[in-house]
DNA sequence: CGGAAATTTGAAATCGCTCAATGATAGTGG
DNA sequence: CCACTATCATTGAGCGATTTCAAATTTCCG
């Protein structure tokens, strides 16, 4: 492994080298894949996770009367298909939003390393937590806000985890999604996803060009959305401690994270 | 701490007694609230985890504009309050449906329990992954189907978690919440909920007295409710190692997929 | 360049919402 | 134990956001 995707993971917590290396090596595969091609099917038997390396994946829950709910879009540097470590099989299908590149690791690698460094432990139960918040922020403006609300959400949403992966990143950026995809994630049609998204462009809020988008008005649009702002910890006190013997190394309070708002 | 919810811990992982014993000192107080009391409110500092011993409680997320959300409801044995180990300051406010006993467990005692104790550490952490894939079908739910339908899925999931703390749970069962709080949970209005559950004791899968309940017809409203079936995994491959010093024993090497749909 | 997929727009139908009023229930204090 | 009151459940009527169906462009990809 290698890439920068993985300091997403530093960023997180600051793992020892030892940390960094034993989870570089869970990897036993890269693979690439096309937009729309299966990572993992919802069913399948659930012995490998993934990380993204490069390229958007939709994480999607498929009803037993064939609808399909995107639940989450991932960005590169995450990990996927972790809930499924719960189950025999995947809770999710894994569908690629573009061309990608993940690596992929299997189970038992993860569980063991999971029991034998504490301190990873900590971070990979805590990304869970994180996810846990961001979906029930997600089932909150679902449940309660308006179309426009929801699109408004869920752009500010990418714009902040983009920015976290990339501090450079530009209210400008292409959106790989089409309509149709968007209109999923928010539980609306697409054709009012079109409707939705031209409202937000007379109101000054966003601008598009093709698969361009601007957002023109980042507070304007989080107003709209009225997602609660988060403000991650990405070292919480009791994981702070030394990873194994190495004396603990004061942390510089860093500058956290928020998330949509 | 005694009590029966405890031994839903038990079942989802077979622990050590020494394992057992060590949760169980976890918890510094109980405390007995009152149906409305608010155990503890979104944006507070996020210092400990709740235990739920006896009542009902939701867990709410607040938006901006101030409008309230249920995005779980706690049966006895749930663990409650965890995804704000991430933040510094509480995600979601949890507030009671009924009286309720909790026993309060101070994140830094949980922390440090968690660094000790691998195993226990990887029930956590599935513990969480089993919640994100709730929330993940709630948000299925409530972004593509209808109201009937998710009237329908929810009193499924209830009846579920009922037998899974209760094998004797009947379809017959007192549900505390008023129907302004099941509208909240299902993304409705308080009258669209009235009438939704007119609609579904017209098409004879339940039956109401006050705030009795009866599911009549249990897979007619698993069909309605169509959300996929799931088969939650006590014990995990990489988790069903012994505690403690025990030799790791080796995995049969398992068939790996291919990929490309 | 050609065909398929995605976007855009219109019009009509629906589901769920709002407002409003009435009846039932339960918790509280006398 | 009862009366009182607030909360909850129920029902009606009209409205509005979103859906559905359909067709015309436009864009993307091979």
């Amino acid at each position: 492994m290698n890439d920068a995707p993985l300091h997403r993971l530093h960023q997180f917590l600051q793992l020892s080298s030892a940390e960094a290396s034993a989870f570089a090596e869970l990897a036993v595969e890269r693979r690439r894949l096309r937009r729309h091609d299966t990572i993992r099917a919802q069913g399948d038997p659930a012995l490998e996770v993934y990380f993204l390396v490069e390229g958007w994946v939709a994480s999607c829950i498929d009803s037993a009367a064939g609808n399909r709910q995107i639940v989450k879009v991932h960005l590169p540097g995450d990990m996927m298909g972790t809930p499924s470590l719960a189950l025999a099989q995947a809770a999710e299908t894994l569908c690629a939003l573009t061309r990608v590149t993940v690596d992929v690791i299997p189970t038992d690698k993860l569980g063991e390393l999971f029991l034998t460094s504490p301190r990873l432990a900590g971070v990979m139960f805590l990304n869970a937590q994180q996810e846990r918040i961001w979906l029930m922020d997600r089932l909150m403006s679902v449940g309660r806000t308006s179309a426009a609300q929801r699109l408004a959400a869920f752009l500010i949403s990418l714009f902040e985890r983009l920015r976290s992966i990339d501090d450079e990143a530009s209210t400008r950026f292409q959106l790989p999604l089409s309509q149709g995809e968007v209109a999923n994630v928010l539980g609306i049609t697409p054709v009012h996803a079109n409707r939705t998204f031209a409202q937000l462009e007379r109101n000054g809020l966003i601008s598009r060009t093709g698969r361009w988008l601007t957002l023109k008005d980042v507070d304007g649009l989080r107003d709209l959305a009225s997602v609660p702002v988060r403000e991650f910890q990405n070292l919480p006190p009791w994981l702070s401690r030394a990873p194994e013997k190495a004396p603990a190394r004061k942390q510089p309070a860093k500058a956290q994270r928020e998330l949509s708002a």
